[in-house]
DNA sequence: CCCCCCATGTAACATGTTACATGATTGA
DNA sequence: TCAATCATGTAACATGTTACATGGGGGG
């Protein structure tokens, strides 16, 4: 089985924003740190019909510029489920092996549920499994530390501190949300 | 063009290393940090022999075992030659597009290459090129204060600050150089 | 005897890259 | 008028994933 893929999760989440054209689509792509995504056309087209026979969005043709039509493209039912399943699920270890980057594109859309429970369950599992993921690293390192090459140890380093400099983050990240779920809670 | 793949240099770095057979290769991916690449014959055996049809590695069929024969791949000249040329050459901007992994492989196998001084130049650059992109990340995060969502700055934060880490890193990782290579020079 | 490890492979498939193509519109 | 931007697409190619296949050897 074929899972969905990051680009795709990318895609579902911007149109869960707002509905948009595979054109509008790739300048975010192309203007912002999601460019870290492909802006090539051949890459975003096809990937939207994909998803349209998937069921999971739906492009209609726009004429409000009579001489310059677009399809623009907007979740289905079933892509907003599909959404929104994924965000709410919990954090897995699977997600994690997929690369931070696609973690923290989840925790970015995440924001467009208005339940801010959601973000900090989120984060507590965040900080829990980055800094698992930093002990195993430390494990390994400690336990090849006679054999392996100066370089590799720095190297092993150099993950271990980027895996607790996430789970720093996300405890900031939380006292963050709660101050400001504490505002919003109060007015 | 196509430029070589991570996983070819991977390869390519683990051979310089010392030739080994596929299977070697796929035992230490599947159980050491390299594992991020895929383990899979699927994915080794084909890289493997497209490395071979570049000229850049060489398979010799090993009989010690008469019964259990296996290929032990070992870099040609030009392989030597191309990983060499790869070590040494500069980082550039879009070794770091292709992923800070990437970027610390490479740094890993520098270590192949008896010269301190081309670490220490590595490391540098590394220094200024994460600074730099915190930089940019940072200027984004100010310019989009006002209309990004909370979730969205925090992810920039989490990028922010993970350039700083690497930047952090490889100030420190200098200095073990230095006094390594300190030691070693005298002796 | 059965299962796991050694060792290599292939086929179908999904995805993404590069490069090219099209045609209209807007602004200098 | 010329270039850039809007807007969408396709074709060839490279790479990787998943799953399956093959066979011998060693240990319980």
């Amino acid at each position: 089985m074929y899972s969905i893929s990051s680009l795709a999760y990318a895609l579902l989440g911007l149109l869960h924003q707002h509905p948009s054209s595979g054109y509008a689509i790739r300048k975010i792509f192309d203007t912002t740190p999601l460019g870290h995504y492909s802006s090539s056309p051949g890459a975003i087209y096809p990937a939207l019909r994909r998803l349209e026979q998937q069921g999971l969005l739906r492009g209609i043709v726009d004429r409000s510029n009579e001489l310059r039509p677009k399809q623009i493209y907007r979740l289905t039912r079933k892509g907003v489920a599909a959404v929104e399943n994924w965000l709410r699920a919990p954090l897995t270890a699977s997600e994690m092996d997929r690369g931070l980057d696609f973690v923290l594109l989840k925790f970015s859309y995440m924001g467009q549920l208005e339940d801010p429970k959601l973000a900090l369950r989120f984060l507590a599992s965040f900080r829990k499994l980055t800094l698992e993921a930093a002990r195993r690293v430390k494990n390994y390192s400690e336990s090849v530390k006679l054999v392996m090459p100066l370089h590799g140890r720095l190297a092993l380093e150099n993950g271990i501190s980027q895996y607790r400099g996430h789970a720093r983050w996300a405890g900031k990240a939380m006292k963050v949300l709660e101050a400001s779920s504490g505002k919003r809670g109060k007015s």
